[in-house]
DNA sequence: GGGTATTTGTCCGTATGTATT
DNA sequence: AAATACATACGGACAAATACC
């Protein structure tokens, strides 16, 4: 047996749906004519088109078909200077109308440090810290939870306002730096790929298969004493977004060529605490 | 049937690892075994395995028998401005010396450039392009494949040297800018993950059926003029790589507090262009 | 190297359940 | 309610990969 029949019909298939024989969204054939079409049984039809499944080239719909996978349109995120060196710094076209982002009013809890947010914020594991966590929609469709820590610290130190459930206005950052004189420096993001458990997969209503990983972002920003002062985690569905970085003089997205990008000290502006990401639609 | 058979055998064993009791890398009785153990059928036993399968949990290994998988430790992919800074200005403790990056030769290959690079390098569809293709080994083990794809009217200008299928020594960056003076002023990285291809399964050894995502990054670089001048293509398995960006003043992965980073001009020093990302290993 | 036992992989057939039209 | 189509579950047989003697 060269290869096994059912990465036979399962590469034949593939071939038909690159080819664009089988666009995106159609509908393929049924089991059954699978079975006299190839020749097969009709596990082994299930095999290949479960392979194929895998792989996300298709999908089945019980009572349906199967179908071929449409491409998801990536929401573009910004990561890095473009992004918190002030909105006002923004060329205009990055930050376009039409997709609206909206977030969940943030339910705030009090948490011992797990090993992860201890490490990041340079913490104990099990010291106390507030959690800020919101969910984040795009023209109401699920596109990223995001969960803050900050260090109990801060709270007692007078920022009582991190422990009121409600959208901070001025963005956390501002409020920090004028309750505290704690004022943010610069950050770290750090970006991972793995699984999704199962409460992404209910919040995106993804394949319950768990097929489709999950971005992980981790964003740490520091104060003026070079210390920790927030931990921002945003996990997005890896299999609609994209996540772009610009470095230097970058010309925008859109056609007009802005003035090379002035090396400013980054400062703390913007709505980078309650934003992590601004995002952009592309194409 | 509440839930399917298959699935309350595969959550009982997802309990039993991420209680611990099965570690990673602990061998799964037979699929025999656990036919009498659930009172289910084989193929049930094995419907329950590869669910679990397909969420990375176990692995199967034919003759031998099912295990736990081991997470690898993640690589940390550099991407943003720590990197292409200047090599000198990194704090020494981000480029460990234990793991050795190896590069094979490059290949050259001239091209019709397709939509997505004519695109990046904002040229007609189908207009020639240079490209250079890399693979690249940590410990000898495969990492990473990169293509670097270049304007044809570089080369028609002078920089005939992008033609040798040999590395260039002092960076294309530098090469460039000697050559032409077409300098390097800043990049955009755009990370996006997909499927992985019958060529990256291959390169990398990943899992037949696809289920390992691939992190593709563009990142496409401009000149002092704001035209895009080279874009590399790099692809790592989203499986066992995380990426950074540091924005602003962000103190070193190691103990010291380093001096907050000045806002040099950014410029194209460096190995930027052999290696668009710096890497080191975390934990 | 060869042979054998073990274990997973492939393939078939059948019956019944569940979701959708 | 009926028909259609995929999902679950069982059974069996043989192939292929591995380990061990």
């Amino acid at each position: 047996m060269a290869r096994p029949l059912y990465r036979q019909i399962a590469d034949d298939l593939r071939g038909q749906i690159e080819a664009g024989q089988l666009p995106p969204g159609a509908r393929l054939a049924t089991e059954d004519e699978f079975r006299t079409r190839y020749n097969a049984s009709r596990n082994t039809i299930r095999d290949a088109i479960k392979w194929l499944a895998v792989q996300g080239l298709v999908e089945t719909r019980p009572g349906q078909g199967t179908f071929v996978a449409v491409k998801l349109e990536p929401v573009v995120v910004n990561l890095g200077a473009a992004v918190d060196n002030g909105a006002a710094a923004l060329p205009i076209a990055e930050v376009p109308a039409s997709p609206r982002m909206e977030s969940s009013i943030p339910s705030v809890e009090i948490q011992s440090a797990a090993a992860p947010v201890a490490a990041e914020l340079r913490l104990p594991e099990g010291e106390t810290v507030v959690s800020r966590h919101q969910r984040q929609f795009i023209d109401s469709t699920p596109w990223s939870l995001q969960t803050t820590f900050y260090p109990m610290d801060l709270v007692r130190r007078g920022a009582s306002r991190l422990l009121a459930a409600e959208v901070i206005a001025e963005g956390t950052v501002q409020y920090l730096r004028d309750t505290l004189n704690v004022t943010q420096v610069g950050w770290r993001d750090k970006l991972t790929i793995r699984p999704a458990d199962a409460n992404e997969i209910a919040f995106f209503s993804l394949p319950p298969d768990g097929r489709v990983g999950i971005a992980e972002v981790f964003r740490t920003a520091y104060d003026q004493a070079g210390a920790p002062m927030r931990l921002t985690v945003s996990v997005f569905p890896a299999d609609r977004n994209s996540f772009v970085i610009s470095t230097g003089a970058v010309p925008g997205l859109a056609l007009e060529s802005p003035a090379p990008r002035s090396p400013d000290p980054v400062g703390g502006q913007g709505p980078a605490d309650r934003t992590p990401a601004i995002f952009a639609l592309e194409r």
